[in-house]
DNA sequence: CAACCGCCCTGGGAGC
DNA sequence: TGCTCCCAGGGCGGTT
């Protein structure tokens, strides 16, 4: 699933290919998508406009023209493929953008987790699933100090705790399984009963994976938009995520895997703690 | 407010 | 081979 740093790969890449283009005019599957998507609503603030800003935030990437905002969430199976047909090609395509110039934004996603949703508000970033956004790992200076302090009262575990966008975002499942190994604290861990210096560590980590998969998506960028690569977290060698029973990469032990509010973690049980 | 649960959805893999 | 079942998971809305 795209996670942050696929998010980032994409935003980056359909900047350089859309930013001044106008768009011509909006395909729509009917299907609803997390939500349902007001075709009219998506016309008026797109078409005949062209993009002035692309932006991301989260997990969010946000396209802007004179009349307004275009908010876009890939969930769990989204990807954004530009393509010269403003035909859809592939199954569960849901939107397609067409531009002026041969080139197509084709959003496809079989699960229909994703979002693609016009609003109109003077600071794009005002839309009420943006305005209560916890920080960007990457922006942030000093993310462990802030962890810390925001953990104080928390009693949930710390796995739990680092995915809640509220608090910080674009952690998902499989970063969060990755920074806590590279950190050094177990996922069951209390968040509160963690010291500063140890979510110092856990800062520094959160930030150092994240930008680790930007550069190995950017390396495979083209691959990746094209649909044919494997960007991000595809690219680098996990250390706990998925691997239930392997070897730890660092002590050999082997890698336990528990359920978390219904989600997985993967942890090494020996250098966890 | 904190914590958790159920739900949205389809593809892929396991088991029979 | 084909069926059924379960799992993957971000984020939201509702409940305790």
């Amino acid at each position: 699933m795209p996670e942050l740093p696929e998010v980032e790969t994409t935003m980056r890449f359909l900047k350089g290919r859309l930013l001044g283009q106008e768009i011509a005019d909006i395909y729509y599957s009917g299907h609803s998508l997390r939500r349902p998507l007001d075709l009219a609503q998506l016309k008026k603030i797109l078409c005949g406009q062209s993009i002035s800003k692309l932006q991301r935030r989260g997990k969010y990437i946000i396209l802007s023209t004179s009349q307004g905002h275009a908010l876009i969430h890939l969930g769990m199976s989204g990807r954004i493929l530009l393509k010269q047909s403003a035909q859809a090609e592939e199954a569960h395509t849901h939107v397609i953008l067409t531009t002026r110039k041969d080139t197509s934004f084709h959003y496809i996603d079989p699960r229909r987790f994703g979002l693609v949703e016009a609003y109109i508000t003077r600071d794009p970033l005002h839309h009420p699933l943006l305005r209560n956004l916890g920080v960007e790992p990457l922006s942030q200076a000093n993310l462990g100090d802030y962890l810390w302090q925001k953990a104080q009262k928390r009693n949930t575990a710390i796995k739990t705790f680092l995915m809640d966008a509220k608090i910080v975002v674009g952690v998902g499942n499989i970063y969060a399984a990755e920074s806590l190994f590279r950190a050094g604290i177990h996922p069951l861990r209390p968040a509160r009963k963690i010291a500063l210096r140890r979510y110092q560590r856990l800062g520094e980590a959160i930030r150092f994976i994240l930008k680790r998969s930007i550069k190995a998506g950017g390396t495979s960028i083209k691959d990746f938009v094209s649909g044919e690569g494997r960007g991000g977290y595809y690219a680098i060698k996990l250390d706990v995520y998925g691997r239930e029973g392997e070897s730890c990469h660092k002590c050999n032990a082997p890698i336990k895997q528990v359920k978390q509010t219904g989600r997985s973690s993967w942890y090494c049980p020996r250098c966890q703690r």
